[in-house]
DNA sequence: ATCTTCAATCGTATTTTTACGAATTGCGAA
DNA sequence: TTCGCAATTCGTAAAAATACGATTGAAGAT
């Protein structure tokens, strides 16, 4: 029995987490639109995606566990953005993983 | 109510499933190993992954079915190998998502 | 202090994912 | 034909993901 043999490694763990954000339609709606600076706030993203708002709370949780985002308070609403730093890890990761 | 809105495009979908097949350290360990050769075997695989054989099964059929992999009968093994067509359009699709 | 509003959380149900060992299948060798 | 090996499928259990409406919480406006 090996000591937990790095086959599995925390590079790749991350990746992983990162690519399972990624894994369904809403996220990545979500995404699109932070990106487009189309929109920024709960309440104009629970209009356009076909989701009830507290659906769409679930999936910006993961996207902030996942570290793809934050929300910044600006009362009274919320403000979403894109956390470049670990979208840019994200897009390295996959992008290694895929080459 | 509109007709399907197309938020939820059929690349946004597309992506999402090339995602979640990507979302599980095997499945990218699986494909690590493909990708260097080092190895194209479920047998060879199963020594060096810390899961059941049946469980390797099912993630060999994840990836088969996201076309991220196929596998060739070579007597009397299964030689996995990296389907490049699929490969490549998920690296697009996900680095698109992720620009 | 109370009311409104926006968003998150709770409670819940359903579906999907993950995992394992046992049983099965397919194919070549004996 | 029978045996043996490789890989999949089956049966099952446990955990996680997804979705919704109802409730709660936080903050500013009245």
């Amino acid at each position: 029995m090996q000591p937990t043999q790095d086959i599995l490694s925390e590079e790749l763990k991350q990746t992983a987490r990162f690519a399972k954000a990624l894994s369904h339609p809403i996220r990545l709606a979500i995404l699109e639109l932070l990106n487009s600076q189309a929109c920024c706030f709960h309440g104009d993203m629970a209009e356009i995606l076909p989701v009830a708002k507290s659906t769409l709370s679930q999936h910006l949780k993961e996207l902030k566990n996942a570290g793809l985002i934050q929300g910044n308070i600006s009362s009274p609403t919320i403000k979403y953005c894109i956390n470049r730093e670990n979208f840019e890890q994200a897009k390295q990761l996959l992008s290694s993983a895929l080459k």
